[in-house]
DNA sequence: CCATACTATTTGCAATTTGTCAATAGTAAA
DNA sequence: TTTACTATTGACAAATTGCAAATAGTATGG
């Protein structure tokens, strides 16, 4: 058995494929900077990311135009930051994500059920 | 917009992310060629394959010890076909992979839950 | 018997995606 | 002025994916 979720790699594969719904719903809460959301994905229940990919992704969803940027005028502590707000096509496209997401769900669903559902009839029959 | 599920992909990034789970409880059901599951695939709710991506998958599994591969003796139509089994530690592996879908479930459903809920409370704040 | 069509599997390569690491850059404190 | 911490970027290797074509057997029609 190997490379299973999060041994090998920076992150799994699950934590990355939520990661621009994920962004696109905290921009939805309000601006905020990139190191900010860093931090914040972890309260949505995905673990650390690393910072570049995550502001990789960012850049990438600017590059599509679900998000603008800007430098902050009033520098806190440290270097500048880019502040990122949500656009109207963002919105949009969170809109589209949460509906993926329905269909994810229900595949997910779906396969767990036929898999208990299986075993349960089967308990184990094949050879090794 | 661009590049949303299906768009300009072979398979969408989840479908393939079922593939190998998907492989592994076909193969639960009992040893199988690689164009049965193939089109099987499709039973699960999960869409048309690439069959290079299908063979290509099951022989990395193969490599990993999950299932094993032997030529089928009586060829019905066509060229020789490989069939596939199941191993033990395949077994266990879809048992991890049913506890990483239920992981994969929470996380969605607290995303819908919390996208629902925030939208619900702020129909629409930012600017263009 | 030759061409065509269909079933099955494999191979190779280009294109895309991802992970990692180091670079840059500002402020604050020791 | 060195060190530490906050932020962001860039570059490149490694892994993944999609696609197209090669191989190969059997069946069918002309």
């Amino acid at each position: 058995m190997d490379r299973r979720e999060g041994h090998q790699r920076g992150c799994s594969r699950r934590t990355v494929r939520f990661l621009e719904p994920a962004l696109l719903l905290l921009l939805h809460h309000g601006p905020a900077h990139g190191y900010t959301l860093l931090e914040r994905l972890d309260s949505l229940g995905l673990g650390k990311f690393n910072p570049a990919v995550v502001y990789r992704t960012l850049r990438e969803m600017e590059d599509r135009g679900w998000v603008v940027s800007a430098w902050d005028r009033e520098q806190a502590q440290g270097p500048p930051r880019r502040v990122y707000r949500l656009t109207l096509l963002g919105d949009e496209v969170l809109r589209l994500w949460a509906q993926d997401l329905e269909e994810t769900r229900r595949i997910v669903e779906e396969f767990l059920r036929a898999y208990y559902q299986h075993i349960e009839a089967h308990p184990m029959e094949m050879e090794a």
